[in-house]
DNA sequence: CATGAATGAGGTTTCATTCAT
DNA sequence: GATGAATGAAACCTCATTCAT
């Protein structure tokens, strides 16, 4: 039955997800219960209250973000590059809602190692002379928190502007 | 009798822009009618529904962006540097929880009157030859509403960098 | 309406009373409500949660105890005879249930001011050479606690051997 | 085997009690369960429900009580002093929440059996002329009954008084 | 057999809204 | 008009109990 749990586990959080994009942060518990299949006492069993929920959410949402640094890191040629092309996808995919409960709830640690991943993309980009050198990774986490919160809102001409500001050669 | 209608309706707002700040969004109507010493009846009696004291409150909020812009464009030499300053104004002194609600209640008369103003003036700033003729209102509004929804989380190096991406320089 | 708020208040806290009696003290506050013919959120708006109802049921009892005991000395032709009297007026009417909850919630001013009472009957009492010199308040107020906890199970012939033992006869 | 499972009934009754007495009468099966180091289903296995596992406490607590009256027996000169030994000790070591528990569910068997033991040692401390002919063992009985639930409620100067109310002296 | 996962009924509490005064 | 009392639907959460593994 721990394979059973396991996916209960999993189902739960993607009904979340899919509950709270669509109907906001305060979706009832039952609702999401219901879209993941179980019943109320399974999904409290997983996650004692709310927030709990809401922090396992962050933290696999951190964990997503971290996933897609890694690939843009294995796919574009330099720092500069994947930074980039990391902001973009990140802010594309972004959930609205579980961006903006991040920023309260937050998962401490996934974040923490997000955030040194980054760094290190950030010093060499800024070593290869390719990010302005007085832009930070907290400039960076800035920017991600606060477009993630408006899925869908930032046009494709936008984001490059943005970008930009934070470039050399600006 | 009116004046005193009328004090009791900023009251009401006023208390609601407080408790909602505070509390967010769903604030509880009877800790706002007691902030604004009124009883919850005569709070219903001046808004039918939450969903009129959100609207209300929408449209006030871009009652003073678009103060802030007039005086904005009095007190800059150009259109472009306007632009700048009621941006960054704007920002500053955003109330999150308000701009988000606006975002989903909007005020669509008000928030029409606002972007027609800031159409005039990016205009002028393109034929100023002082910002991207490829940078549209529709920029500066996206703009102002993801940053808005953070308020204090704009630190003072990273707004500029932004802007300056709609910068002709760039 | 001030009248009616008050009428459902006094509703409520006898409904309140027989429900804890019949079902134990933690008798559904639905139950409670519905029995007083008022609404869960009427409850509620008199007693924020039931440890605010409890409270009110205890401070009601001791209330209760005062009236019997200002009755037992009016009636009775001595100190000793009004203690005995009120003891076992008191023993007889408890609500078990009540009495327990007063244990644990008690309603410490109320019940200071009955201590007190009890207090002045005592040593004049103890005055009148008819109860044990020995024997203080503190033991009335464990023999009240005790029994009435138990309503009913007292018998007739057992509460006189144990009032015997605090005389001074004895 | 065997042994095994009277292991496991054993903890499960300790760790009843122990919950019981923190927690109240309705301690949560599941958190018996995991203080006994078992699991649920093991809990369930012993003892169908909760009113089960309340028997058992009952006729537990019942033969601590014989026991008690045993060794007040063996240890004490007469009948009286036997039983005066007894209720003394039963009401120091009492656990209010069972013993009120007991009061509702009993467990009539076995109390029957201390009832007749009791019985035997009042007639003897009657023949004895120590006890007052007219106070009977049920009289012993509610005594236990309803100090029991009040542990640590009992100073040492107040249950002698009442004792001694049963005393022939008096 | 033991385990602990799952279930869902039931209790608590909150709040938007209505309405008597 | 203003007030705040009343209502009940709806959300939260807890636990006794059952049952798959």
């Amino acid at each position: 039955m721990r394979a059973d749990a396991r996916r209960n586990r999993d189902r739960i959080l993607e009904a979340a997800r899919d509950a709270m994009a669509e109907r906001g942060m305060d979706a009832p518990m039952e609702l999401i219960a219901r879209r993941a299949g179980v019943g109320v006492g399974t999904l409290y069993r997983r996650f004692p209250d709310r927030g709990a929920l809401l922090a396992a959410l962050a933290e696999q949402y951190v964990h997503e973000l971290m996933d897609a640094l890694d690939r843009a890191v294995a796919a574009e040629p330099d720092a500069w590059a994947a930074i980039r092309a990391f902001v973009f996808h990140s802010v594309e995919k972004s959930r609205g809602a579980i961006a903006a409960a991040l920023a309260g709830t937050s998962a401490p640690q996934a974040r923490q190692a997000l955030v040194q991943r980054l760094d290190e993309l950030v010093r060499q980009a800024q070593a290869d002379g390719a990010m302005r050198p007085d832009a930070s990774t907290g400039d960076l986490m800035v920017l991600l928190k606060v477009f993630a919160c408006h899925p869908g809102v930032v046009p494709e001409r936008f984001l490059p502007l943005v970008l930009d500001g934070l470039d050399r050669r600006s």
